[in-house]
DNA sequence: ATTTTATTGTTCCGAATTTCACAATAAAAA
DNA sequence: TTTTTATTGTGAAATTCGGAACAATAAAAT
C-alpha cells in the first residue's frame, strides 16, 4: 500500500513538471524536482519506484512521460464529473474555477436548500436535494465536495455515501464519519490559517 | 521540535472537543477523541503529553481545560489581523466567511491590481498593492493569504515575505520558496479533488 | 575503443512516528 | 478501610519513512 504522503508528493512534482514544460524542458533529473519539492532526490526516485516508473540512467526522466504516468495514477485520461452539496462562498468560488473545466473535472451540479440559489447566476445549475440521487445516477458521481455548514456536514455526508459516493472533499469543520471505502479529504479554512499562528 | 502531524491532529483535537462541549460535555477520555479524530487512545495522551498537558487517572480530561491548552497551542488569546493577496473566486470566499471573525480573526483588507475591484460591496477593504506595505506596518501583519494566478504567486510571496510576513497560506498552484523562517501551509484545490481520483 | 562522468534504481541504515505494555493512581465499590 | 476498576502517563518495541551509499549503466570525453 502506497502512503498518503507519496500521493501527495506525485501531485507537487507534477506541478513542478508543468512548469519545467511550460518552461520549455522536455527532461529532468531527480534532483531538479527535488530540489523544486523540497525533498531529496532520492525521495523522489523512491517515489518513482513505487510507480514502476523508470527513467535513463545519465539521461534523467522525459517530462511528458512522467506527466503520462502521473495522470495514469490520477485516472486523468478522462472526464470527471462531480458535484458540490452546499452554495455557500465555497461553493460559489469552487463554481467559478476556472481550473476545473480545464482540466477536465467538471462540476455538473451544485445542490443546497435555498431556493434562492436555483438561478442562472452561477456557471452551474443549483438544486433541491431533492434531485441528487437522479444527478448522481445520471452523471455517474463517485466525487463530491461538501461545502455546507457545521450541522449538516454527517448527514450530508452519510446520504452521499447511501447514493455510492466514494470520494469527498470536505470544507465543513467536522469530522466524517465513513466507511473504509470512502476516501475523504479535508479542508479546514480555519485550522487552515490557525496553524500557521502556531509556528509564527 | 513538534512534528506537523501532531500539530495538525491538535486542531482537529480541537473541532472534537468544540462538539463536544456543545453537546453538553465536560470531561473526555483519550479513548474518546481517538475514536473520534480515527487515532489511537495512546496517540492522543501522547500527543498531549509533548505539550505537558495532563488530565486526571480515572477521570479523564476537562474539556474547558483541553480548549485552553490549545488556544494556547495557537496563540490565540489575542486577535489576529490577516491580508489576502488577490480579490478572485477564493478571495472574495475568505472575505465573506464568517468563521473568521467570530474567531478573532481578521481580514483587514485585500489586495488585487484590478481597480474594478476597489469596490465597497466586499466585506473589507480592497486596494492597490502600492497601499501593502503601508497595510503591513499599520496592523502588525504577520499571516497572509495567497490567492493570486499561478504566474503571480511567487513574486506576491517574495513581497510579502521582505516586509516581514511569517505565515503564509498559498491557494496559488504554485511551490513557493520561501525562508527557513517563514512557513507556508498549501491548498490546491485542483490536487486535494485530484488526490481523491487515486483512491476512487 | 577505452576511460571518465553523471545519473538512475535499490538496498541498507537511521530517524521519526506509532503502538504496545504496564506502572502509577484516583475514583468507585465492597 | 480495603479492594477493585478505569484511566492516565511514559518507557520500550515495532513500524514506517526518509536519506545515505553504492552498484549498474548510459552518455560523453579522450
Amino acid at each position: 500500500m502506497i502512503s498518503d504522503k507519496v500521493i501527495k508528493r506525485f501531485l507537487q512534482y507534477r506541478i513542478c513538471l508543468i512548469k519545467f514544460q511550460r518552461l520549455g524542458f522536455e527532461k529532468v533529473f531527480s534532483y531538479n524536482l527535488g530540489e523544486e519539492v523540497g525533498v531529496t532526490p532520492e525521495q523522489v526516485r523512491k517515489d518513482f519506484s513505487y510507480f514502476g516508473i523508470k527513467g535513463n540512467r545519465k539521461g534523467g526522466y522525459s517530462i511528458d512521460k512522467l506527466l503520462k504516468s502521473i495522470s495514469e495514477i490520477f485516472k486523468r485520461d478522462e472526464d470527471k464529473n462531480i458535484i458540490i452539496m452546499g452554495m455557500g462562498n465555497i461553493g460559489k468560488a469552487l463554481a467559478n474555477y476556472k481550473g476545473f473545466p480545464e482540466n477536465r473535472i467538471f462540476i455538473v451540479a451544485a445542490f443546497d436548500l435555498d431556493p434562492a440559489k436555483y438561478t442562472k447566476k452561477f456557471n452551474i445549475p443549483v438544486y433541491h436535494p431533492d434531485k441528487l440521487e437522479k444527478t448522481v445516477k445520471k452523471y455517474n458521481i463517485k466525487t463530491a465536495v461538501i461545502a455546507v455548514p457545521e450541522f449538516a456536514g454527517q448527514e450530508v455526508c452519510d446520504k452521499l455515501v447511501s447514493l455510492g459516493i466514494k470520494g469527498i472533499l470536505n470544507f465543513s469543520p467536522v469530522i466524517l464519519r465513513v466507511p473504509d471505502d470512502v476516501y475523504v479529504n479535508n479542508v479546514n479554512l480555519r485550522s487552515e490559517i490557525e496553524s500557521l499562528f502556531y509556528y509564527i
